[in-house]
DNA sequence: CCAGACGTTGTT
DNA sequence: GTCTGG
DNA sequence: CCAGACGTTGTT
DNA sequence: GTCTGG
């Protein structure tokens, strides 16, 4: 699955990288623990016009009573994603990219858990497929989203049985194509990234803490 | 029809 | 054990 | 994801 | 809102 994940590169180079031009309040700090419940940085397409936006990270539906819901749906499984009723709909309306530049995995070892960090080779940002929705009471309004997971691939099979879904460049835009409401064309780019061009490596536990913060998170063991 | 859930992961 | 918060 | 709390009453 | 179970 995927449940912490860091976005470090400047604003300006996420910006160029995913060809988004409108900001709204964003997020500038780099962020080396990134946690479900946090706001974070996302890409969102309006009338084919990218842009960038911080929503929560934890989905509540839009008919949810209780938006505690959210801690439990931060990820959403890209094989039954077009059938359970939290994630159908959105799925055709609501899909927006989620910028990162690398993220962490905790491999079973024995009774202790060891935690990885995994990344592109080339070091270069990139983005997870994310549904959003916005929720409400009359009072308050909350925008969130999720993170879609699938199979692992050779290299993550190692560390964890499932992987967040990373998007090729190709399949980013179709992603973001509000023309595209096909769920069959989505299934096909929802798949393991592959391989040959990420690379993982153990690091300390210093990570687990989500308090704690700083580049020194990503140090190899 | 209405009522009630709606999620993933890991572990058993 | 289960839920909430980071 | 992991860490940390998890309760009520009455008093300050 | 949409799906499942009774």
């Amino acid at each position: 699955m995927c449940g912490r994940y860091n976005l470090f590169s400047e604003l300006q180079v996420i910006a160029e990288r995913f060809q988004a031009i409108e900001q709204e309040g964003l997020m500038v700090e780099p962020r080396y623990n990134i946690a479900p419940g946090q706001n974070i940085t996302v890409v969102i397409s309006e009338k084919n016009k990218r842009k960038l936006a911080v929503l929560r990270w934890g989905l509540i539906p839009n008919w949810a009573k209780d938006p505690k819901i959210g801690y439990k749906m931060i990820n959403a499984r890209a094989e039954t994603i077009d059938i359970k009723p939290s994630f159908k709909g959105l799925l055709k309306r609501k899909r927006c990219l989620i910028a990162a530049d690398g993220f962490y995995e905790w491999k079973k070892e024995g009774s202790q858990k060891q935690p990885y960090h995994i990344h592109l080779s080339n070091k270069e940002p990139f983005a997870f497929a994310g549904l959003y929705d916005e929720w409400g009471n009359g009072s308050e309004v909350i925008r969130t989203c999720t993170i879609i997971t699938t199979e692992a691939n050779e290299l993550m099979e190692g560390i964890h049985d499932r992987m967040p879904v990373i998007l090729t460049q190709e399949n980013e835009k179709i992603w973001l194509d509000e023309d595209v409401t096909e769920t069959a064309e989505l299934k096909k780019i929802m798949v393991p990234y592959d391989a040959a061009f990420m690379n993982a490596y153990p690091i300390s536990s210093f990570v687990n803490n989500a308090r704690n913060e700083g580049q020194e998170i990503l140090n190899s063991l």
